[in-house]
DNA sequence: TTGACATTCAAGTGTTTACTTGAATAAATG
DNA sequence: CATTTATTCAAGTAAACACTTGAATGTCAA
């Protein structure tokens, strides 16, 4: 649900009200979701007029993907290695 | 919880035993973040000898960063247009 | 000011989650 | 073969979560 809820902010911008209209759920519901989505920095409220703008913030996305991508890289780099060692093996296993 | 699993299997690879010695829950608990986490297809299980290795996919990382990457791009992008516009409006607003 | 609308605050509820203990399975080791 | 070690399967429980309804707050518009 979070989840789907940042999806769909990463459309566009949209109010408590549109959130709620599209996942069929309360605005409460919607509400207390963004409560925590911004808690955790993900995203901002901004008041406009007497409806709210909910705002997908771009750099906790940036810190996320960054911290996954160096993680994949040093993934990637590490079993090619490994699979150069068990290739070995196998070949030494092979002709004693 | 889950996500520090990963965390830590980022490190290098780890038995189930080893996890659960880390996190000081017990290894039948471990063994269902496990399930949850290779139903996700997150990480893998390769049996060795009588302990099991456990591995971090680095494919599916690489999407999630990919998606969110992609993300990242296409917001900074419209929330620049968007700062120029209120820029303009701000100066329009002082001069009239 | 009054009414309508958008949102939040507060409190309650059923479902899911993150564990636990106890028993079963499967491989190494004496 | 019997024992030990690593893990999974099964079932139970307390705490967290994703909602809900009802009431309060704040803003626009007549």
């Amino acid at each position: 649900m979070r989840f789907t809820v940042v999806q769909r902010l990463a459309e566009s911008d949209a109010t408590v009200g549109d959130l709620a209209a599209m996942f069929d759920i309360t605005v409460q519901g919607v509400s207390q979701h963004l409560d925590v989505l911004e808690k955790a920095g993900l995203v901002s409220r901004h008041k406009e007029g007497r409806t709210r703008r909910v705002r997908l913030e771009p750099t906790a996305l940036s810190e996320a993907a960054g911290w996954m991508e160096a993680r994949r890289r040093r993934l990637e780099e590490r079993y090619s290695r490994l699979d150069e060692v068990l290739a070995d093996m196998a070949q030494e296993g092979d002709t004693r």
